[in-house]
This record gives C-alpha cells, sequence and structure tokens, in this order.
DNA sequence: GTTTAATCGAGACGGTACGTCAGGTCTTTAG
DNA sequence: CTAAAGACCTGACGTACCGTCTCGATTAAAC
C-alpha cells in the first residue's frame, strides 16, 4: 500500500493503469539516468500520460520517486522479517548480509540511495522514508534483540534502542562515503563488535 | 588551499575579489536556501559578479559550493587533533563529543550535510570529500588507536580499520537519517560498546 | 429559436435548464470577460453544468456565444422595425440615432463587437450573423428605400443596394475603430450625405 | 520603425538577426494558419530562437503580430501617398480602387483583417492601429480634401472629419461583413454619393 | 408504474501551449 | 584583455484548458 493509495477513496475515479505506468516509469528512470537529470515531464512521456496527472495526485517529483521505489519493493516483496532460530549471532549475521549484498549491488541500491539523498533537502520525504522503510526494520531487529534478552544471550541491561544503530550505521556509513570497502568480512567484525560488548 | 586553486597558475590574471566573493556568496545561499534551491545565477547575483566568471573557474554547481565549504571550514581553521592524553576511552568521548554538538548545530552542520549529500550523486565531488576531509580524521583516529594498542589498552589483535567506523558510522547514521535523538549519550554507549569489545 | 434547436427533435430528452444556464452564464462571461478570456470550462461551471453538456450541444465556444447573443437579444426583443411616417430623412434619422445609442452603450454593444470581430476568423459564424441579424435589419432599410422611391424622395436611378451600406458603414467603421466620436451629429451628417446626393 | 524599435536604445544589445526573424516567422504563420491558431511557441521554432527572447521584447502575441505585419508593410513600402492631379474624382477613385483591389485579394488582406480582429479586443493595439495605420492616411485624406475646398471643387462648407468614414466606412463595412460584393463599381457608387452631396 | 436508455453533473484522462526560470554559451561595453 | 553585464538558445517548470472519456444519478419516454 504506497502512500498516494492512503489518499484516495475507494471511489475514486483515479485510473489504475495511469498510476502504475507513472510509478514504473518513474522507477526506470530512475535507475537509467538518476533523481537529479530525471524530470516531470520524462516521467509522463515514457508513461504515455498527461503532465497533469501526474501533478494531479502527487506534490514533487520527490513524493512520485519514493512512490515508485516503493511500489517497485513491493513487487520483490520482501519477506522483510528477520529470523528468530535461537542463535541471535547468526540470524543478526544473515541479516547483515542480506544488506550488505542488495548494498554492493548498484543496480538494487541506486534507488535507495537517491532516496536517502532527497530525504537529505527533503523533511517531508525524510518523515516517510523514516515511517515506511526504516522503523519497520528497526522494530523487527529491536523485537528480535529482546526476544535474546529474554534468552539470555544478551545482558539485561542492554541498550536495545542503541544496539541497532551500532549494527547499522556503520554499514551505512561506509556505503554512503564508499571510503573503505563494504563486505561481508566487515559486516562480521562490527556484529561480533557489539555482541561481544553485551553478551 | 582550495581545489580551484589548484589549477591556477601563480601568474593567473584571475580576481582574487571575484573569488572571495563567489565563495561566501555561495556559502551564504547554502545556509539559507539549501543547495537545490540555490542557483549559479543567485551566486552571480549575491556575488556581484557575471556568470561567466563562475563558469570560467568551476564546473559545477557542486563544485562551487564544496569550495565555498572549505572556505568557509578555513576561516574556523581547527586543529582538528586529537588528544592523547593517555586514557583512549576519555580521549575519544571528548571527540565524540565534539562531533555530536557541532552536527547538531543545524547551522554548523547544514552545509556538510548538503555536502555528504551532493557526494552521492558525484563521484568526483566524492572522492574529494573523502581526500580533503574523511581521511585526515580518520588517519588521526587510526594513530591514536595504534597508540592505544602499544599501550595495551586495546588487544593486539584489534581491527584498526573496522574500528574508526564502528564509532563514527552509528553517530553519522543517526545525524543523516534524523529518525532518532543524537546526543552525548548515545555517543558514550557506542564508545563503550566498543571498547569492551577490544579491550 | 436559436441554431442549436433547429437540430433538436421535439422528442429530444434535452435539459431547457441547462441550456438556458449556459446561455445565460456565457453571455455574463461574455460582457465580463470578453470572447478570448472565456472558456469553455468557465461557462460550464458558472452555469453548473458538466463540460460535455456543452460539447454535446455545440461545436465550439463561437457558436455558444453566438446563441448566447441571440438569446438575450430575443429578451429585449426589439421590434426592429423601420417606421413610414412618409418623411424618409425623419425616418431613417430616427433609425440610425437607435443604432448610434446602442453601440455608444458599451454594455448593449459589447457581445455585438464581439460577434463581428469572430465572424471573421469564423466564417460559418459570419453566415449566420448575416442571415440572422444582418439581412433582416438589411431588408427592412431597403423596403422603406423603395418607398421612397415610389414616393419621388428618391430618384429612380438610386441603387437601392448600395445605400443601406452608405448609411450604415460609417457608423460601423467609427464604431469599431473607435478612433473618433460616434454620435448623432456624424449620423446625421451621414445621413444628409447621402439624401443629398440621391434625391 | 517599428514599435518595439522605439523602446530600444542605440546602445541596446538586442539582436537583430532574432528580432527579423521573429518578424518574419510570424508574418509568414499569420498567412499560414490565422491569429488564433499560431502560437508563441510556434513562432519561436519557426524563427529558430528560444521562447523568451519573444517574452523579452513584446508583451503578447498581439504586438509581436503587430509589428510583423508592420515589418512586412515596410518591405513593401508604398509611398501610400495621395496623387493631387487636380482632378479629385480622380484622385480618390485611384485610391479607392487601390484598397479594394488589397482587400480583395485575401492573401494581402489576410493579415490587416487579423489586426483588425485582435484590436477589438485588445485596446493597446487598438490605440497602435490608429496610431500608426488610419490616422496616417485619414491625415492624407483631409489634406486632399482641404486641398479641394481651396481649389473650390468641394464646398467650402464641407464636413472634413466626416468625409474619409463616408468614403472608407462603406468599403470596409462589405469587406468585414462579406455579405454583399466588394468591387470597383461598389466604390465608384460611394464617391460619387459622397462628391455628389458636398460639390 | 415500472423499465430503460439518453442526458445530466462531475471530473479524470492524454494533450498543447502558456509564461517563467535557470542552465550554460556567446557577445558587447567599460575599465 | 579581463570581467561585468546580460542577450541568446534550450528545456523543464507548474498551470490552464482543450476536447474525449467514463462514472453513477437523475429523468422522462415508452412500455
Amino acid at each position: 500500500m504506497n502512500v498516494a493509495d492512503q489518499r484516495v477513496a475507494s471511489t475514486s475515479r483515479r485510473s489504475e493503469r495511469a498510476r502504475v505506468a507513472i510509478l514504473e516509469a518513474a522507477y526506470d528512470l530512475l535507475l537509467d539516468e538518476g533523481f537529479l537529470a530525471m524530470t516531470i515531464e520524462g516521467i509522463a512521456a515514457r508513461a504515455g500520460v498527461g503532465k497533469q496527472t501526474i501533478y494531479r495526485w502527487w506534490p514533487s517529483k520527490s513524493a512520485v520517486v519514493f512512490d515508485a521505489a516503493l511500489h517497485a519493493g513491493e513487487q520483490a516483496a520482501e519477506d522483510g522479517g528477520l529470523p528468530d532460530t535461537g542463535d541471535l549471532a547468526a540470524d543478526l549475521r544473515l541479516v547483515l548480509h542480506a544488506i550488505v549484498d542488495e548494498l554492493r549491488d548498484e543496480r538494487r541500491s541506486a534507488a535507495q540511495r537517491t532516496i536517502m539523498v532527497e530525504s537529505m533537502h527533503d523533511h517531508a520525504l525524510a518523515e516517510k522514508v523514516v515511517e515506511h522503510i526504516l522503523r519497520p526494520q528497526l522494530e523487527l531487529t529491536k523485537d528480535r534483540l529482546r526476544s535474546a534478552v529474554r534468552a539470555g544471550q544478551l545482558g539485561a541491561a542492554t541498550d536495545i534502542d542503541a544496539l541497532p544503530d551500532a549494527l547499522y550505521g556503520p554499514i551505512f556509513y561506509r556505503w554512503m562515503l564508499r571510503a573503505r570497502p563494504l563486505d561481508h568480512a566487515f559486516a562480521d567484525q562490527i556484529l561480533s563488535t557489539v555482541l561481544e560488548a553485551n553478551s
């Protein structure tokens, strides 16, 4: 369910065909040209749609691109879930490796990079990103960590709020700065640092 | 020494007055309007300079803004050095708190955020950022960590390359995403996690 | 009976309410904004009618406006007749003065000016104007002139076809060009010129 | 000297190439498509010019078209003068026949028709038309008539102001309404009516 | 009196052109 | 000969209407 959908009553006469064509055109252009180079006119042209049909339903290019990325994400509908096999280290390693793999794949991460970037300029977009993308993952992670606390794998004093940042932050940092390599070894390094300190 | 300067022979007829006016105008506009909203025309107008004078010396808006930020940084030229009192935890805490303080000040961090963001679009800019801003700090940090290894405060097996990311990454992550608070307590939390795991 | 009516069978389910609302909205907008500035959407909105209801019954903005002007004219349905008191000069003076008075009243003549103007672009409209507005008046005038010829007030060789143009043309010319004043004195001047030459 | 020229100082950096290209493109489009159908974008495209270059120097399509018509007129620079051979009837007949010939030629009169039409919508244009096109001709005509009064060919009481309208009005009327033929015979008829009455 | 089908208000749709803004290049003028 | 000023061509912006189209919801006719 994307953001625009939430505003649309069931009685809307909105054309589903046009909506999907726009989102797919926007996603294609995002990958082909990047956020800055793509234009609303270009999206409309590639989608075979009037510009007004975009402006009618989205307030800005950012909003279209955000929905386009969400839409693309739905297609490749991730289970998203964190496994809970009882072995915390193994479970987290799985997740971190998956994240690293995704970020290392230029194609798959281009849209995410763009959205991160745009959310810096655009506070409204930033809130949507946090709300729809980051917080869900964060909550899943925290749930898994609480489960580990209950199982005695983490100390009772563990700061559940800081741990996810300690895990994801360094990976995100390397991804954005591209100064040093982002690989499974680095993820393992971070993971062991965090777990050792809190066991 | 900014980037443009490096291309400019000492015999250049380039007007220093114009160069400084442009950099200061660009920095003002960056803080006032943000990167996306500011324009080359706007910089030229505020600097009292012809557009061509900008295009003659810089290839893009990003380049002007980067130099403008460097120029502004030079004014408030910090030593940036890491102390080495022998107490590693105290020394790192000092640095992390200083970073947190700077990032929490919207005005002081706005330009840095913009540059980080732009460096995601612009690989050339990204390299300049890494080279001129990040690597120096990174090397200082690694020097301090090596000193701590020698002093026995960190285990001999410590991964000197991963540790700075484990420290700065989470802070950077919270700063960019603005989803959760960035404060001294969080910095302390990260610091103790990292040190405990590697002591 | 307006033009659209002629196409509509007596069994039509056409809404009279909508038809009248459209014509009145169109006339109001014509006077308020002028032909160029008014839009079909504007007419529909002011009439409280769907656009399609206009497109269903009229082929173009010109056609709606023409019917609107006719409709407005019917309301103030003048006999328009030329008197025949036996005194040709007095009778024509009466008619010319009435025409001048109408044309001098900006409000009453605005729609007529617009229609004249539009009929220059639009041959179909031009024919409707001639057929429904000009020819009737022209024929009445020619009847009156023939009566005067029979009464010996005009020479037998008088060109009945050219005279009405000689009378109305100069008045129309001043009205359209607005370069010089259009008043009773000018009408009298024209009238005496025409009558002297043909007596 | 066209209207735009009057605003342009001798030090203007305006491109003469662009100015002429725009006026010629506008005139071509006026004849090819007519005023309503032609667009600013179309003029710019045909002239090989940016839209902004048109908007920089003219406030509206009407203004461009007006200058374009003046420009075209200058090319075919008519002496425009009224002859004064001493034979008033012959001199006026020459002028009226020339006007009739021009108005009967669809191609030559299209631009004039358009300008007349537009001047009805656009009071500023109307004033320019009167000032630059009508009044000069009017003054020439009145000069010739005054000369005829001095020569005793017209009565001393002749209304010099009303006569030109009595001559041109009926011709203009037939041209605009297209209801009845506009030819030399009609012009002669009008001319003899006017002269007989004022001799 | 119900069907039933054309018409209605509403407004989304694919488009075209609008008039504005800024990009990056080229040209003129003053110092 | 440089630099300011700014005109130039280009192209995207976001808006207004175009004329077409689909939606239920009246209505008035024919059953």
